[in-house]
DNA sequence: CGCATCATTCAAAGCGCTTTGGAAAATAGC
DNA sequence: GCTATTTTCCAAAGCGCTTTGAATGATGCG
């Protein structure tokens, strides 16, 4: 069933049938009735093909996910974050189109999307420090929206972030007031934008507090659990080991737990460990009191953030910058409590 | 730039110029050289959507996520299976289209698809027993394939699907071999097909040697971290507890893992677990020597096979039903071990 | 009543591509 | 040398929609 079908079948212009079912103020409201009646009997639907070739709109939000050659981890956060951006897109009837490209494919992706107006927009993912793609994207006047920041770059985008310097500036001071003097940093690769201010608030936070940083007890890698694990186990056979663990994600953090057993410790008492949270649906930190005390902030939240802000972008045609910086909570949970007297 | 913009630029018609790129025979092939040389110079590339109006192909595969309204958990699976498929399709020049629904309107929106074309197939996720997805994208025609199977449904389709029956039949054998008698399962919700198979296996693994199965010891619930951790402490609590476990998820198994450690006993001597690994990219089962003893299938190649598969049916243009049955690896790691003399 | 105004409707062009049905040029066959 | 093919190219129609510019009928008002 197409609109020539449909208005044949009502007698009706295309034209007209098309403004009825667009909501155009200039067709009788009577004739608009019917007209939706009709679409909703035969189940007419607007081809979104034919419309965006007429409209040059596609009513489409890309997502680029880069493939890299060097560290091959997807990021487990990926899943959330898509889930509830395409909540949101499905809501306001845009599809979302997800590319998985070699890292030096990106680039031509998005030439390719702003070249043909395959997408109205695009979410950028992983942002790092002068992140290339942003000037790119302003370049092909193609409204983006970035998860994340890339520090270093001083020109203005829209971007949805959480304050991740403060939020591990908080954590450990919150550990420093436990009477925690020897801090380990378990953190992602700090060419990705978040981790580097992750780490940024930590060294504050220490400096402040007249507290040296050891570089040895700084862990920068792949965020999984075995690199957890492994970086904790490291650590803790030091002669003089941390008393405490600020772990950028939960997965990293399980790896530090299982270390921690298995380095007949307790966590909580012996250890404590401090975690950023991002809340991901199939690792609820601990049901009633969280398992890890943490800096939490959901990625599903920031999924529609995102995805919002984007679409308003879109509707509003304005691609002045807009912002949205999250807060993170600082929630208590069991494992974390006063250093232990040496 | 556009085709009539390049083709006038050549001096050639549009209709040599599309033959010319798209490889047809009835082109001389100085002039294909040519136009395929200006093409290239000056950064030409078809605009899917007009290719796609005039073919009724949209060089697209579809994939539907269904949010549920009852169990908001996002399969953590889902990104190392979208990543892999995702880079298949764009290496054969595809779109992956995804829609993010409310489950009551997943049906609509394979319907919509197969209306306008919106997409040249897609990839069922998460078959349930008896799957009503199937019957209908048969009728409407669309090419599918299951990543997964639905049992009950005796008509045939193309799908990819581990061994879960035999997986976890030679898991709970693996167990009985080492001289378990009392063994758990932690598996996924039943309603999903591979939870069903696998707890089969684990059943008919228990009835050939004679050992009964204990309800209270068969637990089926969402697969995260904390189900696993809450349903290990209930039944490591009971007077008679189980001596092994096998669990449905490496995530659900970090819990069982940290219930075991709770209980203060170790994993491995005291209590055996042995798990299914989908080998997700950002939760390896340890370096070296696995974490734990599983049976191992990879959820990144799965979705590479779909992929393909899905593309090969479309090329071919031909939808008789193709299978792919991967059997798993049983890799020995470090959770399981004889069981403890009583 | 006659003309301007407004509310509705429509025919047709156009979005960028493919494809049909010829036509022109080149080649072959005798 | 002339017709029959084959090779190579093209104009135009069509995919399903939106949108422009104009037409139609209804209404208002002096």
């Amino acid at each position: 069933m197409n609109l020539k079908e449909l208005s044949a079948l009502l007698g009706i212009s295309q034209t007209t049938v098309s403004r009825a079912l667009n909501d155009f103020p200039e067709v009788n409201e009577a004739t608009r009735k019917r007209v939706k009646a009709a679409a909703i009997a035969h189940n007419y639907r607007a081809n979104p093909r034919a419309k965006g070739l007429a409209t040059g709109r596609s009513m489409a939000i890309g997502h680029v996910i880069p493939i890299s050659t060097k560290h091959e981890i997807v990021n487990p956060i990926f899943a959330d974050f898509i889930a509830a951006a395409g909540e949101v897109y499905s809501r306001n009837a845009h599809d979302m189109l997800l590319s998985v490209v070699a890292d030096v494919d990106e680039e031509r992706t998005y030439r390719d999307h702003a070249a043909n107006a395959s997408v109205d927009g695009v979410i950028v993912h992983g942002p790092k420090p002068n992140d290339s793609r942003i000037k790119l994207l302003k370049n092909l006047g193609l409204p983006f929206v970035v998860h994340g920041r890339a520090s270093d770059d001083d020109t203005d985008y829209s971007w949805v972030d959480i304050n991740n310097r403060r939020s591990f500036e908080r954590a450990t001071n919150f550990l420093l007031d436990l009477g925690h003097q020897r801090i380990a940093l378990i953190n992602g690769l700090e060419f990705m934008d978040f981790a580097k201010r992750r780490k940024d608030g930590f060294l504050d936070a220490l400096g402040n507090r007249g507290v040296s940083a050891r570089p040895e007890w700084m862990i920068s890698n792949e965020m999984t659990e075995n690199v957890g694990y492994q970086s904790a186990i490291a650590m803790l056979a030091q002669p003089t080991a941390p008393t405490a663990f600020i772990v950028s994600s939960m997965i990293m953090a399980i790896g530090v737990r299982r270390a921690i057993g298995e380095a007949g410790k307790k966590m909580g008492s012996d250890i404590s460990v401090i975690i950023h949270d991002d809340a991901l649906s199939y690792l609820p930190n601990g049901a009633g009191i969280p398992m890890f005390t943490a800096t939490k902030s959901s990625v599903q939240h920031a999924g529609q953030l995102c995805a919002q802000m984007l679409l308003d972008i879109i509707a509003a045609n304005d691609t002045t910058p807009r912002h949205i910086l999250l807060e993170t909570e600082l929630t208590v949970g069991e494992s974390t409590g006063p250093a232990p007297k040496c």
